[in-house]
Order: structure tokens, then sequence, then C-alpha cells
RNA sequence: GGGCAGAUUCCCGAGUGGCCAAAGGGGACAGACUGUAAAUCUGCUGCAGAUUGCUUCGGUGGUUCGAAUCCACCUCUGCCCA
């Protein structure tokens, strides 16, 4: 099977500009495509992550991937898919995330030996003039056709600015760039951004009058139409730091039944063979997917290592047994002490299990709180330093939310 | 620049002098049922030393015994005109 029926067949594949040129340049591994990323926060995150993948199909192929961090159109930022104006970035904060992007992603992709690259479209951005680059590129945009871009029209109604309006043509710019610098005859994205796309190959057509393509990649959408990786606390990160291990495998051991196959298939490495085996699981037995999918993606994400201590910890807390070694795990000092031995609250506080104390009294008080399989339901139970010690013990909200609080 | 409309809690959205920590819906959280799924039902959803107290309705100041509600100024947003 080839590269690009595979891609079909994972459903990854959205819209191409030219299916004939893109299936022929990236099977014989002669693209060289970019993908862009912007810096709007300090760790990439699950979309991100699919991204990512491709790249490295695509690499695996020999096609050159170039990775464009945006650290010019994240000053403007992009209006696609937003209902609102993003937020400023001050030049710092861009710059912090920039640098935290470019960590992140050496370890999915390979840099060495020019196999990749990795830029920085501040390079090139940054020192425009505006004058210039109004009549180097403007006369080829034409204002009403941009607006009647899909990625503008919910914007006409809760209004645009001309900084975001500009989004488009920054990234038209940054096509036009890397074709010229790097032979880049290909972009590479997610489906909302199709028309920003549309806009480079377009603009390198007319100033160079040559072809350049475009393909997005479906977003991940759940069964409900909305994107996954998100949480209520807000995305899901790929730094451990801000997602760890055991939450991020969870994640996606929780995710619902019409989903699974849809994730595997797009998100892990698994042969389709394998995949369409699972197409007949039914019912509970879904389950097994569901760890298989938690399990591949940990693994790609965190190591071999961190995924095997995910799914233990997820053994011993669902499914009994097993040891509760590779809990979160939550450690108190001795000034956790200073105001006196905690009650359930504080404790549920401290162990993050609660935002705050009338959260966790909440949640005690509807019988969602247990400490080492006990049912809490006394709000004023108060626990003395040596309960913590040893093993500690094992607090737990609702049914999924545990953590293990320990002093030594 | 001129005219009009608007800004309410996580989101949408009611409230137009005391009965307002603020209707209703969504989401989130907890319980029941389950398969760590979905659907459904119930509870709950500002903070706290909790039958009470404290802080909230774009911002600042004012009127009043009392303001989300009235007045002034400011900031931001949308629509129309230029």
């Amino acid at each position: 099977m080839t590269l690009y029926d595979e891609l079909v067949a994972r459903g990854l594949i959205a819209q191409v500009t030219d299916e004939k040129e893109i299936k022929e340049l990236i099977n014989a591994g002669k693209a060289v495509f970019y993908i862009g990323f912007d810096p709007t926060a300090d760790s990439l995150h699950v979309g991100h992550f699919m991204a990512l993948c491709l790249m490295k199909r695509l690499q695996m192929a020999g096609n050159k991937p170039i990775a464009l961090i945006g650290g010019g159109t994240a000053m403007i930022g992009d209006p696609s898919g937003r209902t609102d104006m993003r937020q400023m970035m001050t030049t710092e904060t861009i710059q912090h995330n920039v640098d935290c992007f470019r960590k992140q992603m050496s370890r999915f992709i390979d840099f060495s030996d020019g196999k990749a690259l990795l830029v920085n479209n501040a390079d090139w951005l940054m020192d425009l003039n505006y004058i210039e680059l109004l009549r180097d590129v403007g006369p080829h945009f034409s204002v009403n056709r941009m607006l009647t871009a899909e990625c503008y029209k919910q914007r006409m109604e809760k209004g645009l600015s001309f900084l975001e309006f500009n989004y488009m043509i920054m990234q038209s710019f940054d096509f036009y760039t890397l074709f010229q610098k790097y032979g880049c005859n290909m972009q590479f994205g997610g489906d909302d951004q199709w028309s920003n796309m549309l806009g480079g190959t377009e603009l390198i057509r007319r100033k160079l009058g040559k072809d350049a393509y475009a393909m997005t990649i479906n977003l991940l959408l759940n069964s409900e139409g909305k994107k996954m990786g998100k949480t209520q606390s807000g995305a899901v990160w790929l730094d451990p730091a801000k997602t760890s291990p055991f939450e991020f495998f969870q994640y996606w051991r929780n995710v619902a039944d019409s989903d699974v196959l849809k994730c595997i298939r797009m998100l892990t490495f698994l042969p389709l063979e394998e995949i369409d085996a699972m197409e007949s699981w039914e019912g509970a037995q879904l389950n097994e997917a569901k760890e298989i999918l938690a399990f591949e993606l940990t693994k790609l994400v965190h190591g071999e290592e961190e995924a095997s201590k995910a799914k233990e910890a997820s053994h011993a807390l669902f499914a009994g047994g097993g040891s509760s070694e590779n809990m979160p795990t939550v450690e108190l000092t001795p000034e956790d002490f200073a105001e006196g031995d905690p009650d359930i609250m504080s404790v549920l506080v401290k162990a993050g299990l609660a935002d705050t104390r009338s959260d966790a009294r909440r949640a005690v008080q509807q019988g969602g709180v247990s400490v080492n399989s006990e049912k809490v339901t006394d709000i004023k139970a108060v626990y003395r330093p040596d309960a913590f010690s040893g093993d500690g013990m094992i607090v737990k909200r609702g049914k999924k939310k545990f953590a293990k609080v320990i002093m030594h």
C-alpha cells in the first residue's frame, strides 16, 4: 500500500489541491513540505501531535519536512475557527513558547543531517517593510475573494480586525518564502487552514508562475462534532509537567465508544490490518481497544516506560489489584500541618482533587469522596500526620480521580 | 466623525431600585444505572471557620436608608451613516 493510500485509509486526508500530483510526490518521497505551528501556548497539544505524526509518516517515506514555528504569525493571531478575537501576546511570551515548541518537537522529528528543518517565520516576517510588502504581494490578493473565505465567515458577524485579516497574507507569504528558500512545494495543515493554505499556492502561482500544493488533514472531532483533546481544565498537553502521562493515558482510555476506532486509525502507527480486525469488536470488548489506544499514544508521547506505568496505575485503580506504586502522587510537607491537622477538605485541595474547599465540601456531602476505599461521610474528619506515612493514603474523588497522598 | 444597540457568574441568556449569589438552558462536578462508554434520572454549580458572613453583574465616581438595576464620565464590542 502506498503512503498516500494509507493516509486515505486512516481517514487523515480532508482536502487536496491536486490529488494526482500530490500522490506522486509523496509516494516517491520527493515532497519538501511544511506544517506551521503557532506558538500560542508553552506546550504542544494533541492537535499538534496529529500534525507531527503526519510529518513522521512522510519523513519515513523519504519526504523532507519543514516544521515552521510561527513566531511571527503569532504576533497577529489566526482568526480561523475562532468566534472572538485572540488576545494579543507579548513578544516575550511568544519567544518563550517558541523555545518550548522547539524542544518538544525535536523529540518527535529527526532533525539531524538536514533530514528535516525547523524554522521560525519571525526570521523573515519581523523585518518586512509595510509599503514594500503591500506592493509586492498586495496586488495578488482580492479582498472580495478573501472575505468569502470560510475562515472569515464566522467572524463577519462577530467582528474581524484588520490585524487578524492579514493573517492569511502572512501565511501565504510564508509558503512563498519557503518555496523560494528551500524548494518547499507542499503545505499541510489542519482542515481549518484550508483557505490560508490556498492563499499560499495562489501567491506562488501568480508571483512565480509555478505550482505548489496544499493538503489538509481532518480535524480530530468526536462523535458530537467537537474538537478532541480538550478537557474541562483545558487542552491535553504533551508536556508531562502540564498533563501527566497518567492523565494523558486516562484521557484516551475514556474516549467514547464511537470514537475509539477513529482515534486508533488516525493517531497510532498500528498496522491497518490490525485495526480492521478491531472493527468487529463490540460492547465491553471495546474497552480493550481503548486501552490499546491509550497505551500506544502514551508510548508515542512519553515513551514505553511511562506508558506501562500509566497502564499499571490504571489497572490498580479500576480493575483492582496491581500496585499503587505508579499512581499520581502528592507529597505533603510539615508545613501542611502548620495550621493544625488538615481536615478532609484541605486534603482534597492539597491533593489537587478539588479547586476550593467549597468544591471539596460539596463532593464529600454528595458522597463522592473516599479515603483508602472507605467513603468519607463526615465533613469534619481530620487526618493526623501519621496517616500519610508509609504508603500514604489513597484519596478518591468521584470515580476516576485519584491521588496518593504521602508524607515522609 | 455622527446615530443606534449592547457589556450579567465557565458559556448562552433573563433580571431594569429592596423578595438577588442573581430565572432558564448548556457545560462541569457528584450520585444511581453501567463497561473507566453512551443514553437516562437525581443532586449540585461565587468564596468561607457555613441555619451565618463576605465578595460579585465592563471601569470609575455619584444619587439613595438600600444599586446588576437610576445619573455622569470612561473603556470595549456590534450595526447603520460618512
